[in-house]
DNA sequence: TTAGGGTTCG
């Protein structure tokens, strides 16, 4: 057995407790200390059984035994808990687990003179916002999405059993406990009676669908339900039959855990319950829902930015709020932005400058990239409630094409009332991925480069609009001055290209032309993969090539021999589906220990693209790999020997000797790994492949025109070539970048002069002999991209 | 009690 399992088995969690809570010492139990945000933690020696108290609140008493100091003469403390924290503490606590207290009351315990302990108790309840995290004995761990796994499987939990009945096998007028994957839901609105509802339909592997309809006065008691395809967990749902059809709705002591569905992902439920149960079990049946629900339910990809948004349709949105104000007493403006250019015109709501909620430079500064929407009717009470700054996402937003006057359409955000469709608007926590992702690019987003590019893409209907459109300010800039910069050899000065053209090669020059077209047009062409030691450019392989290439490497079922190594876990399952995969995931360890999911490498055998596509959104590497005898080795050159982020990294056929993945221990020994592909490909024995943008520009000067090429990784676009094909923004700045050196549609006359090196080479084979011009220390001008 | 899934008044 792996040596940190003892360190958990020793009852010490390695669980990441909420970051503002503080450890606080079993001698500083004392009154005149200050215990907010102090949690004290020690180990269950006694627990009593469930009782009422005179006024009917449950009560619960354990004794906690200090571990840090366990030979003090008074080292163990009364723990004394009420109401239905008692009743859900009694339900799940045994002698020797771990109880992690925080938010408690302490007092003079009156009972100190006989029990010899400790003359404070601590008193939590509910009502009271206490906190126990109860972690088991036998290694269960809260909020560790690694769970060792071996080691749970090969222990029974002592913790008492819930039993979880399939959504097949519901009977009228019960109450029951389930799981379901989320097919839809309703995210929480306000009902028109005293609570919030929540509407979910759920479907397990038996194939059958249940809806259940949830209500609480408390928003946060219902489930925390961001996507179709989260799993959920209900205790003591009731089950009513409702025009034919079996319907879950809310009882006494719902409660309800919520899971990310995505394969891989950490198995961190989400919920307000104070104190839940947490075990090996709840670990296994996530994981096999959510490979079940990876071969049999369609969950759907990636959410629409502003910048991919279709007229006329439905979308959702993650989004961070803005600005905020009353419209009316049936509509509400939210003003939010998520870093991407809507490529549409866009309305702005007309509000009082007075009645306009959040900060004014923000606002101002933000203004071409915010979009309002206007929700209605009920959804009006719970955007009210937002604060400025969170994170939301917005369900079923319509996107309204609006023909105005002068025929301009531009297009009008409406969420409409009602909750037809999921309609509806939740907040989303900051630990939440997508919301992190979404800050991640929000901070990268340079406003300087929108608020001059946002005429290219349209025109705004903003009163703020002179004579001039900025479309026309930027060409009349763009006619005198370059809309590129040498970036050295400035003393050059420039040759016109037609003393260029009767020159020999090789030769450097300086010049000022326009671009009257380029190749080519569709800018994805432009990226190629290039090897800098054979010198051979090669396409990008699509994903089509990928996904073939993993589904013949699943065939073979992963070797049981190379799992479980000193560098790495594994953990293994097989689909529910006919083709009954197998899936082989290795966690890389650090210093025997698996690291935080950003910061881990996984190796992967039978996955498909897009489970592979959905671990690298938790995971820093993923190294898609196939078990021979003796070794897991790479697949096919053809395939990405690493993905990244969003980026596929591929090694030179030519020039690569592939080595087993063992090599790899090597990084993981060091003293912190940083995963760089580079050194990756290095000790894999992979010489990797560089993204390139490889263009041809035609350059003319009134003297002559010109074929020049470009080569460029990232300095002339001041994008990396590596990002461009998975990131719509990038995508989107590198063609505003074009529309601006070669707006379409206009006179040469009117085309921006670019200052550009160029350097002229010879190519001869045996038929004939050219000159060739590539472009080089130049780069787009920071005002212009 | 409320809602009980299946796009819109604006």
């Amino acid at each position: 057995m792996p040596v940190q399992l003892l360190k958990i088995v020793k009852g010490k969690p390695e669980t990441p407790l909420p970051s503002h809570l503080q450890k606080e010492d079993f001698k500083h139990l004392q009154e005149g200390f200050d215990h907010t945000n102090k949690y004290f933690e020690g180990i269950v020696v006694v627990s009593y059984p469930l009782t009422k108290l005179g006024d009917g609140t449950d009560f619960f008493k354990v004794v906690l035994q200090d571990m840090d100091d366990f030979y003090s003469r008074i080292n163990s403390i009364n723990i004394l808990i009420y109401g239905k924290m008692a009743e859900d503490c009694a339900k799940v606590t045994r002698s020797g687990d771990t109880f992690v207290v925080a938010g408690f009351k302490l007092e003079k315990s009156p009972t100190a003179r006989e029990d010899g302990r400790h003359d404070c108790h601590l008193k939590l309840s509910e009502e009271a916002g206490s906190t126990i995290f109860v972690y088991k004995i036998l290694g269960e761990c809260l909020n560790n999405f690694f769970l060792f796994h071996d080691f749970i499987i090969s222990f029974q939990s002592v913790a008492p059993k819930y039993l979880y009945t399939p959504l097949n096998d519901l009977k009228d007028g019960t109450v029951v406990n389930l799981y379901g994957i989320v097919k839809f839901f309703k995210p929480p609105y306000v009902s028109k009676g005293t609570d919030y509802c929540s509407v979910v339909t759920l479907v397990d592997p038996s194939n059958v669908k249940l809806t259940c309809t949830l209500f609480n006065g408390n928003l946060d008691a219902l489930p925390k339900i961001y996507k179709v395809g989260d799993i959920v967990r209900f205790h003591r749902i009731k089950i009513r039959e409702y025009n034919g059809q079996m319907q879950g709705i809310t009882s006494g002591g719902f409660s309800s855990l919520t899971f990310d569905g995505t394969v891989g992902a950490p198995v961190v439920p989400r919920t307000s319950s104070k104190v839940y149960t947490f075990m090996d079990e709840e670990q296994k049946v996530i994981e096999e829902l959510r490979a079940w629900a990876a071969s049999n339910l369609s969950i759907p990809g990636p959410a629409a930015k502003l910048s991919g948004v279709q007229p006329m349709l439905f979308f959702d949105l993650t989004c961070q709020l803005v600005g905020k104000a009353k419209v009316d007493g049936s509509s509400f403006l939210l003003k939010v932005w998520d870093g991407t250019k809507c490529p549409y015109p866009t309305w702005k709501v007309p509000v009082e400058a007075r009645d306009m909620e959040g900060d004014k430079v923000h606002l101002y500064q933000l203004r071409k990239l915010t979009v309002d929407i206007l929700v209605y009717d009920n959804h009006v009470q719970l955007a009210k409630s937002f604060q400025i700054g969170s994170f939301l996402r917005i369900y079923s937003i319509h996107a309204k094409q609006v023909s105005a006057h002068q025929d301009v359409s531009h297009l009008e955000f409406h969420l409409h009332g009602g909750t037809c469709y999921g309609r509806g608007i939740g907040v989303l926590p900051e630990s939440n991925p997508d919301v992190k992702e979404l800050k991640a690019f929000l901070e990268s987003v340079d406003l300087a480069d929108t608020q001059n590019n946002e005429s290219m893409s349209s025109l705004e209907l903003d009163s703020t609009f002179n004579n001039l459109t900025d479309h026309e300010l930027d060409l009349e800039r763009c006619q005198q001055l370059s809309v590129t910069v040498l970036t050295d050899h400035q003393d050059l000065s420039n040759t016109d290209l037609k003393t260029i053209l009767n020159s020999t090669a090789p030769q450097q020059y300086r010049i000022r032309a326009k671009l009257r077209t380029y190749k080519p047009q569709k800018l994805y062409q432009s990226v190629k993969l290039h090897c800098s030691k054979c010198n051979s450019l090669s396409e990008v392989p699509d994903g089509d090539n990928f996904d073939l290439i993993l589904q013949g490497s699943a065939i073979t079922a992963p070797n049981l021999e190379l799992h479980n190594t000193s560098w790495y876990d594994s953990v293994m399952w097989t689909t529910q589906d006919q083709k009954q995969r197998k899936i082989a995931i290795h966690f890389v360890k650090h210093d025997e220990m698996l690291q935080q999911p950003e910061d881990t490498l996984l190796m992967i055998e039978g996955g498909t693209l897009k489970e592979i596509w959905k671990l690298t959104k938790r995971f820093k590497c993923v190294i898609p790999v196939r078990s021979t005898d003796n070794n897991l080795e790479l697949l096919d050159l053809s395939v990405p020997f690493l993905v990244q982020g969003g980026t596929k990294y591929y090694g030179c056929k030519q020039c690569s000797s592939p080595k087993p993945m063992k090599s790899l221990s090597s990084i993981a020994a060091k003293q912190e790994p940083s995963w760089e592909p580079t050194e990756i490909a290095q000790v894999l024995g992979i010489e990797p492949l560089q993204y390139v943008f490889i263009m041809k520009f035609t350059l003319v000067d009134g003297t002559g025109a010109l074929n020049a090429y470009l080569f460029d990784y990232e300095k002339f676009f001041q994008i990396p070539a590596s990002e461009i094909l998975t990131n719509s923004f990038l995508q989107e700045k590198m063609q505003m970048t074009m529309n601006m050196l070669c707006p379409p549609g206009r006179k040469l006359d009117d085309l921006p002069w670019l200052e550009c090196f160029i350097r002229s080479y010879n190519v001869r084979n045996e038929m004939k002999h050219q000159v060739c011009y590539q472009i080089f220390d130049t780069t787009i001008a920071e005002d212009v991209v």
